[in-house]
DNA sequence: GTAATTTAATTGTATATGCAATTATTGCAG
DNA sequence: CTGCAATAATTGCATATACAATTAAATTAC
């Protein structure tokens, strides 16, 4: 049962969601950085891994982020060798595909993902945990339907999350 | 209550906070950008407000950032002329303190800051923004006792907080 | 069929962020 | 005192992020 009383937020969301990314980034950096790539890379990595070959565009679409964030963040992947970057259907579109290097260095880095998440799930509890992905998510979902995003469709999460045992995702 | 099942949180925490994270700061940026400010501005310019004179040290374990960070963070706003460097009690620390000018454009920013939390609390719905930001500061609590933090001691979140009529904070 | 428009990616510019190393200073030990 | 350890801030380096402008290619309009 949710209460009638009226609420009212205390503090700024910016604020408290940025300290907490932080932390939580330092968190799994601890881990996985252990393989030489930074948290936000395995990220990056794990999705080219789930959707290769795929544009540029849709990758941009998928993690939620800027086409130009996306283009400055591959570059030291594709450097590394992990991710390719050839040509697409198109003159003017890429595709990116993961190469086997690539396919290993996520194989390899999942484990201290994995690894990163137990830590985190022992540290702040498996429900709050699940709570806090839910709001996450429900969040996103609200704010899809407003400013920026072109068009939500109901977020085809579908072909982003499955594959593996258990939604190892990035 | 609490279920008593075994819950298993899916996803990564890290991506997906950071996901929130880039559309709730764009959320924020569309209004108090209109001051010239960017949100993760509104808030350092905030804290000094409030805790001026501070030395940069403690500003930063207020704000939860690297020293390193906050003094990059500083330079657009000191240049700006709203918050000054000067020396502190000691030759090595200095002092930051809000300008009057700086002040005058925190209460100007304040504004805009409140018109984006209003919608972001309209969009989101007040009882969900309540029920996240206490999941931040949980986590956040939880966190400070494992890695990293030097010493969180209960936190003396008392004097970076109240102030103004409603925690307007940055 | 060329010109205007749309689409895809990248680049320019600026901020945000952290770790490691460096620079100054201060404090302390002998 | 002198030299070493601790403290405060900054700088070097690298990544993350976005908006605006640019480049390039394909589509559409006429």
């Amino acid at each position: 049962m949710t209460t009638l009383l009226p609420v009212q937020p205390q503090g700024c969301t910016n604020l408290q969601l940025r300290q907490l990314m932080r932390r939580v980034a330092q968190h799994y950096d601890l881990e996985v950085g252990k393989t030489g790539l930074k948290g936000t890379q395995y990220s990056l990595l794990s999705f080219v891994d789930r959707l290769s070959p795929v544009r540029p565009l849709d990758l941009a679409q998928a993690m939620k982020v800027e086409s130009s964030t996306l283009t400055r963040n591959l570059k030291p992947l594709i450097t590394q060798g992990w991710i390719s970057l050839g040509a697409g259907a198109d003159g003017r579109s890429r595709l990116l595909t993961i190469t086997p290097a690539g396919h290993a260095k996520r194989m390899q880095a999942q484990r201290y993902w994995k690894t990163a998440q137990n830590s985190l799930n022992q540290t702040l509890g498996p429900e709050r945990v699940v709570a806090l992905h839910g709001l996450i998510q429900e969040s996103l979902q609200l704010l899809s339907r407003t400013e920026f995003d072109p068009k939500p469709e109901t977020v085809s999460d579908s072909e982003a999350e499955p594959e593996e045992s258990e939604s190892t995702h990035g």
